[in-house]
DNA sequence: TGTTAGCACTCACAATGGCTGAGTGCTAAA
DNA sequence: TTTAGCACTCAGCCATTGTGAGTGCTAACA
């Protein structure tokens, strides 16, 4: 990569040639191939200068001597940020889309989880949908009771709509009444309270609490004390299998890789936090190669739009697939259905 | 396959020993090494006459002629029945396995869960455990709640610990004196109904209940009409990439066929629990071969143990993994641990 | 009669080498 | 500046060959 300076209107129309080519057909693709494809009028010779000049540029790479020629990261980056046209969706996509979130979904976890697998379907990718964190998630009510004499349920429900329930066994017996009133103190004090903040402001209000009656403020305590294990900001990940059909993870071991890529899922929730947020702005983001590093896997990339909930970004959903994508087609997917997610969390937690 | 007579010491001896190099080599085995693993003090070409002896019965297969020979389902189960012998645990993994189980475990769901990934840990197999069915399971404790003016959730404690929850969006408010009323009456009157009868028996029981209060009644029909959705007969399965681990599923699409299976996974469980069904016994079964068929996959085997609550056959875990497996050691693994998920959830269901 | 040694045979697998075809870089001509 | 021509490269395919582990069969042996 010897110089950054613009690239002339041949050497777009090449590099977007390369690009568009070999997305679809997985081949190296040399300079006979191009000129056949898309009739440029010039001859195979013209366009060999050409594609040794974006080679030397660090747009393009060639795998071996005398075999075509494949983009690189760069070479996918630019033709992402100046060559590539969105392609918009036809009405039919739009309304599959719109149908699908027609459905009966009660809380943000069913929604993402739907959104994850529709993306799947249609982007023939896997497809991924962050679930709100607890950053993001405040108590809508909060319950105590007793399912047995020696045993106490307490359930929280979001914002979202996402109700989690966290059993406690008890050394002695709680009465009904103590629950009963220890419920009601929690929901007083930590309605709207955030989630991720939630022991942290119960041992301050219950201070008050703990005076008059001593042991439920302990139960509470304790019951709150355990709350924070069960944060989530899970990952929906759903149609991994569509990666093993594309030709570039066919290898014996590359199977394995991926495989344990989608096993650990906690990790890759991370890495792909970690990737998108540099990149994470208003509008739909594509991170191109990199994602699987920690696992052997260099060449993933990652198609990602953050949703909404009342104009506050809230989380991402995208679409994860090898570095050779149909990028145009996905961003649009992408960023449709990212914008039916914000519309449906803003109706849910309204 | 020409005759079922019994074998003879010699062929027991030989054919134990190509079960067991084959077991920890995974190549075809041959005369010449089996008298050199075994020392039998015979010749090869004498092993070699028992060996095409053995073929004749149906107990052994060449792969090809000329390479060494594998054993048969038939081989197998011969030698699982007849020539295995289990081969107990040490104390030390006794205790690691008891130690696993003294983690604090709240439901019955948590513990199957741990269950399986202990499995697969200590197996080096893939791990299952099949979590208490509706069939075995009955109401402990029911409570309906709003969560909001126009949201009501159902939560339902089984006499696993299990809680599961469900939410209605309601089209007009209902007072939440109502739903007090009706968790009492729903208490009352659903204590110890069996789960997978739990719509039936309400329509029964609320005939009286709805002269009186005809809004709510309907509002419990609703809620109960949904609750059967959520029937889950879960099957944990963990450890999944043990098995791209082993050569037989090193092949390309091999990857693919495994992944399938364990993305399906309530076809596995059905497939798995209909398979088990015939060998279902009250120890340990030992299913060889033919598991994957739907999937393409007739080379995984199964050694699965059933559970106890209170001296009743509640479901089953077990390791799962290709035909070629250490029977002898998984056997007393899974035998061990069915003991001690008995006894958590018997002490659970207290 | 059961066991063993010897021998010819089989067959998967690996290595070798030639061929092809797509692609390249370079140079000279247009 | 573009193009035609040419020699060169290299992965992939195919046929060939060799090797080694294994077999079945037969004849000799205890």
């Amino acid at each position: 990569m010897t110089d950054a300076r613009e690239l002339n209107e041949r050497e777009q129309q090449i590099l977007q040639a390369v690009v568009n080519s070999y997305i679809t057909t997985a081949d190296p693709v040399g300079s006979r191939s191009v000129v056949k494809r898309f009739e440029l009028g010039l001859s195979p010779a013209t366009v060999r200068n050409v594609m040794a000049d974006l080679e030397e540029m660090g747009y393009l790479q060639q795998i071996h001597t005398s075999s075509g020629r494949i983009p690189t990261d760069a070479g996918y980056r630019y033709y992402v940020n100046y060559l590539m046209h969105v392609q918009e969706l036809t009405l039919r996509e739009r309304n599959r889309i719109e149908h699908e979130f027609t459905e009966k979904l009660n809380d943000a976890d069913e929604v993402l989880q739907h959104t994850s697998q529709l993306l799947a379907l249609i982007s023939n990718q896997a497809g991924l949908a962050e679930s709100p964190g607890d950053d993001h998630a405040y108590v809508n009510r909060i319950e105590v009771m007793s399912v047995s004499t020696h045993r106490v349920v307490m359930l929280i429900v979001d914002n979202y709509g996402r109700v989690r329930t966290q059993t406690v066994n008890l050394d002695e017996a709680v009465h009904p009444d103590q629950l009963q009133a220890l419920s009601r103190f929690l929901n007083d004090h930590l309605y709207r309270v955030r989630l991720d903040g939630l022991s942290g402001a119960i041992e301050n209000q219950l201070k008050t609490f703990l005076d008059e009656r001593r042991k439920t403020a302990e139960l509470a305590l304790r019951l709150l004390g355990l709350a924070p294990q069960q944060t989530r900001k899970q990952l929906f990940l759903e149609g991994a299998g569509h990666l093993f059909a594309q030709p570039e993870f066919q290898g014996v071991d590359r199977a394995k890789e991926v495989f344990d890529l989608f096993e650990e899922r906690t990790v890759l929730a991370e890495v792909l936090r970690n990737a998108l947020a540099d990149e994470r702005r208003v509008s739909t983001s594509i991170h191109i190669g990199r994602i699987g590093d920690e696992f052997g896997l260099e060449d993933i990339s990652v198609v990602a739009s953050p949703y909404y909930c009342k104009d506050e970004p809230i989380g991402m959903i995208g679409v994860l697939g090898p570095r050779r994508m149909p990028y145009s087609r996905l961003t649009s997917i992408v960023d449709y259905t990212a914008g039916m997610v914000s519309r449906m969390l803003t109706h849910l937690a309204r």
